[in-house]
DNA sequence: GTGGTCTAGACCACC
DNA sequence: GTGGTCTAGACCACA
């Protein structure tokens, strides 16, 4: 895996699983990779692929079983799909909506775009 | 004036300089405040507001009379826009859709947004 | 069995079975499930079954008959209580209160969740 | 500063912070220490101590500002104690009164017990 | 084997 | 100077 650097490498990481469950390539209550294993697929530290760990653990997404490893929660989808769209709705949108009318561009641009 | 923790402050200035341009709040060829006014003015050390600064020239958006100040470029706007505009329809306009495709968001939120 | 991850599985196990001999499920030496069948009942490993035994054996709660398994103590419910009052009203009754103390919490709301 | 072996060394200090700032150590927007000067005082590596800041910092207890330091929340002390009183209703509350209930001690021991 | 904590040291962008 | 990220390596309790 190569990664983009500017942004970081745990988020990256982040994202990626993240996409890899919506996609389908963990099921719900799956075990995924331990953090060494992930690490060492990946080629970083194991201690990076910890924090996006934790990170999926603070959010929802995944679960860890003492000594046993690291389990996709049951409704991970709904939760991500639920905060992707909750963050899109109460960050981006504005700020897409205000530099579109300091541009003078019309919203029609993305029935049209929604098209093809 | 208060910064969104996650993006340099340097660029957050950039950002409003451009958006009070566009909106007329700084006309062409007016000179625009000192680096230690302005830092003074949103409450920031003067080096960040150079970074602005010379981030603007180099976008040819201001320019520099020594000893003087900063001066707006006669055709600021244009340039802000051009570069905008075209970078909107073809970087952004394409990733916001299929974000959009992902989360299930209708483009008619768009509509909606704007008349607010 | 369902487990909190932020506690030995063994010590949650230790818990339950000396809330259920307290409870009356086990009798005074009744023999307890071996450390196989206890495993798979609560969905674990045999090894961390045996470590709850072997905690509940130093306690004196439990003892052993070498190749019939483990009994509960004649005198367990007179330990058992005898060692956790001792240490709720030395040690954690203090520590409880001055925390309440701190928060400003009523020691009325005891006698309220009492009688649910 | 010494520290316990039983617990993280990131929650001691996180703990510690909290007393201090409910303490009145530390005021509104006050500027706490540096990761290096505060992993420097108490003798650990600034690698824990912002371990420990990240952790207040998504409580809501301290912010940051870039290249600056971090700063007590204007609102810390409510957030610390509104957070206590939560845990230990949802949480401690249930399993002291259920432990009280086993070993058979009577709720009153809280009345009296609050009056020394 | 696993997660989890901690250290020492490095490098970066930002202020 | 500050936060923030990352590595390499260590040690521990737990399963």
């Amino acid at each position: 895996m190569d990664f983009d650097n500017n942004k970081p490498i745990y988020i990256q990481i982040y994202d990626s699983i993240r996409d890899r469950i919506l996609a389908g390539d963990f099921a719900p209550d799956e075990r995924i990779p331990s953090v060494r294993e992930y690490g060492a697929m990946v080629g970083v530290n194991p201690n990076t692929v910890m924090r996006t760990y934790e990170k999926l653990t603070a959010d929802g997404v995944i679960y860890t079983k003492r000594g046993m490893g690291y389990y996709v929660s049951p409704n991970a989808k709904e939760v991500i799909m639920e905060n992707d769209r909750k963050s899109f709705m109460e960050n981006e949108l504005p700020t897409i909506v205000n530099r579109m009318k300091l541009l003078g561009i019309d919203p029609s641009v993305f029935n049209d775009y929604f098209e093809k």
